[in-house]
DNA sequence: TGTACATCAGTGAACGCGCGTTCACTGATGTAC
DNA sequence: TGTACATCAGTGAACGCGCGTTCACTGATGTAC
């Protein structure tokens, strides 16, 4: 209860010059922790990589910990704004539920590809660290209320019957397992292009199928399942 | 590729006593685990709560990691048993896919219940160690031999058209979802007994419905979607 | 049953490594007049 | 345009805390004869 809320991460530089320096660290810290785990990346090495100092670092953050809060809020402005690009209403007047899933789950992938240790480190973050968790949390209900908006103006095509707790239950799902395959490295080490379509694929399929949504509108690019559903 | 692969992760005790000390350095280091995180864990406190000393743990273990290895390796032992008696084929003679379904689901649930620390470390320890990974991955792909037997022989029932497939990639995502609720804490904090039951109900129904399985036999239990799926 | 000896089990203070953090200092940039 | 001064920015060696690990030691159990 007596908690004393920081209300800034990082002091503000007055300098052109700090400016760019503050990047570089930002920089150089995402850049370590997508190499390797968050535990084995130290604030010295961090200082080298960005050509800086240890002590230019702690000029601009209390502490290790403010740094990496200080990336992570960089990281989820960035990450809703693409999540507000993506999902504009405007962008997806023409399209039907299926093809709004189709893309949005092509679009996590791509995310979610080749940033695992990032979000791994955030995770363990997460763990500790109540902000962190709570500034994830903001992101993925800002993201999943985008989402619905979208969906939820499609509600005929669906056939389950709380389109709008489907939504996020399936979004639950659907992130969960691509944190396991991405960020804890687990399934096939080393997903090829291959499978990596077979994945959006079957993912679509599963978040298609519990939304209930009609098989019919997606038929042409599901061509594989039309021999054993003709028979059911 | 000149790595040193460890036979053993304990010293094998000669005397009783010896044999009690282990075990309640195990206990103790799981309770701790479940209690706060792995880091927040030291060698001194376990040997404290196991009413030891460091010295002892010494004795037994190559070092702390080793300690955490023996622990993993019970652990998945015993999860390993516990699945091969909850999957046995004789139990389930009678069921059909769904009630299976139903049932492996509320386990699941069960298992991850309260235990959200201890597979927390775990985690942790897979990110930086192959061997927790390998261990993991072992007691996974086991348990999803057994659930494709079973299920497998209720095939008829399933509109997937790669069954196996299916029921890989959806226990893929049925765990993800319960591991971003009951590991990584996500979802609503503090999910109560009626949450919980709604939380079963909805996993049940999106793995039944990426199966493809009829909704038919399944009917009574979810009355809820009766309405909508009628007009559908 | 008793004695001597070897091995096993356990103790906890002390050590030392790694890494976050500090601090006395130099250099750069901006401002006042 | 020049000088003096204040503040900002950056440096990296040194410090110190925490925690894993060691080690010299005591006590318990087993074995040989």
């Amino acid at each position: 209860m007596d908690v004393k809320v920081e209300l800034r991460w990082v002091r503000t530089p007055r300098q052109d010059r700090s400016w760019k320096t503050l990047e570089r660290i930002l920089d150089a810290t995402e850049a370590l922790l997508i190499a390797r785990g968050l535990d084995s990346v130290s604030v010295a090495e961090i200082a080298r990589r960005a050509d800086s100092s240890v002590g230019a670092i702690y000029a601009r953050f209390r502490d290790k910990n403010g740094l990496l809060h200080c990336l992570h809020e960089r990281f989820c402005e960035e990450a809703m704004a693409t999540a507000n690009a993506a999902l504009d209403p405007v962008r997806w007047e023409k399209a039907s539920a299926r093809e709004i899933l189709s893309a949005l789950i092509a679009f996590l992938i791509e995310i979610y590809q080749g940033r695992g240790g990032l979000f791994r480190a955030f995770l363990l973050c997460g763990c500790t660290d109540p902000h962190f968790q709570q500034r994830a949390r903001g992101l993925r209900e800002h993201f999943l209320a985008k989402l619905k908006a979208l969906l939820l103006a499609r509600q005929p095509e669906m056939g389950h019957p709380d389109p709008a707790l489907a939504i996020t239950f399936g979004m639950e799902m659907v992130m969960g397992m691509l944190r396991n395959r991405f960020v804890l490295g687990e399934g096939l080490p080393e997903v090829g292009q291959k499978q990596r379509t077979g994945l959006a694929e079957e993912l679509i399929r599963a978040y298609g199928a519990y939304l209930g949504l009609s098989a019919a509108d997606g038929m042409q690019q599901f061509n594989g399942r039309s021999r054993r559903e003709a028979s059911g």
